[in-house]
DNA sequence: TATATTGCTGAACAACTTGTTCTATAACTA
DNA sequence: TAGTTATAGAACAAGTTGTTCAGCAATATA
């Protein structure tokens, strides 16, 4: 990719990022954006179709990174995270939360907390798929199991929610050990 | 209230809802509102200030009278639901929403999903508080008591939507045997 | 019944938002 | 170097929002 259009693309996140910590998405315009970002109007529209488009993107980027290479797809994710082997994908997942990777905790956090964990749950779902059999001993018999899946995904972004909401006082491995009590 | 208001509100409100079941809410305008409605713009901006006080109050009312009746505070309620007595309040909330009540299942059904599930999420809490001795004995120790709190209400949740999207083939009486037994 | 009050209409309005189009210029590429 | 591609900046039409006002209709009050 072109490096002006790289730049283009990080001022337009980077300018969405900060809007998207004070503000509502549905409040936050176009020209706000490019004001901010310091990009010309057709030059924005020249990248994403409309605000929704990039929010489309801003998710993919954002979730699509953390999942799949939490799900252990991505080779260079040790570099990227920096982080140590780990048992759990879940304790995983809190444990890059809590450090605030790509500032991701300030965008769940605000507002627009709904917003994000709404997109967030669509990537889950694909590494919860991946890890279903983890917690097949503690599926009821008789239960569906689409039922049961979307309980997993719903109780792990429940339990992130809570987190968040209070402060993040706990520790990931504490957190982890909430959600595999409940489950 | 004055005659002429409540046709303006009920007006408002039906033609909200056709529209709320047809397209997402960020694209419904205060102009298809009115022209369905068939009031003038003043008159719609008399009763509400803006489009989003429309959607708070449209589930003001669906809402909070489907909790605050299903928790028993509301004496004409079975004179409204034509219920039966029943032992789950939960079972009470999927019976009514199986008979379609207020049209909340075309709502609840509809790409405004989320919206909707996410107000309704906000008064079940209160309902959920008071029930929530019934499931103490589930509770796992060392667990907080808000953090389980939020585990029931986005549990309930996710039953409901999971039956909504498959088609509502289960019995209430059946869903409710699934909520129990993920709890 | 007569009168005052209140709500509604319809239109007009300014301010703002969206998404498009254009030209000139600057940055990349082969 | 010459050709391609991205951007700035401005101007634009179409649509949306929320307000205002005069005139009319429904309701309440005496």
């Amino acid at each position: 990719m072109d490096r002006r259009q790289r730049k283009t693309r990080e001022a337009i996140f980077h300018a969405f990022t900060e809007l998207l910590s004070k503000k509502d998405f549905s409040r936050i315009t176009v020209g706000e954006i490019i004001e901010k970002a310091d990009v010309g109007r057709a030059t924005f529209y020249s990248h994403f179709e409309t605000k929704d488009f990039l929010l489309k993107e801003f998710c993919e980027e954002l979730f699509c990174h953390i999942v799949d290479v939490a799900s252990g797809e991505g080779k260079d994710h040790r570099y990227i995270f920096d982080c140590e082997g780990m048992d759990s994908v879940f304790l995983h997942l809190f444990c890059h939360i809590q450090k605030n990777d790509n500032n991701i905790l300030v965008l769940l956090s605000s507002q627009n907390n709904e917003l994000f964990l709404r997109y967030f749950k669509e990537y889950l779902e694909r590494l919860i798929e991946s890890q279903l059999s983890v917690f097949e001993s503690q599926r009821s018999k008789g239960l569906p199991e689409s039922f049961w899946k979307d309980h997993v995904v719903s109780s792990f972004i429940g339990a992130l929610n809570w987190w968040i909401h209070h402060g993040l006082k706990e520790s990931p491995e504490q957190i982890t050990e909430y959600f595999y009590k409940i489950i």
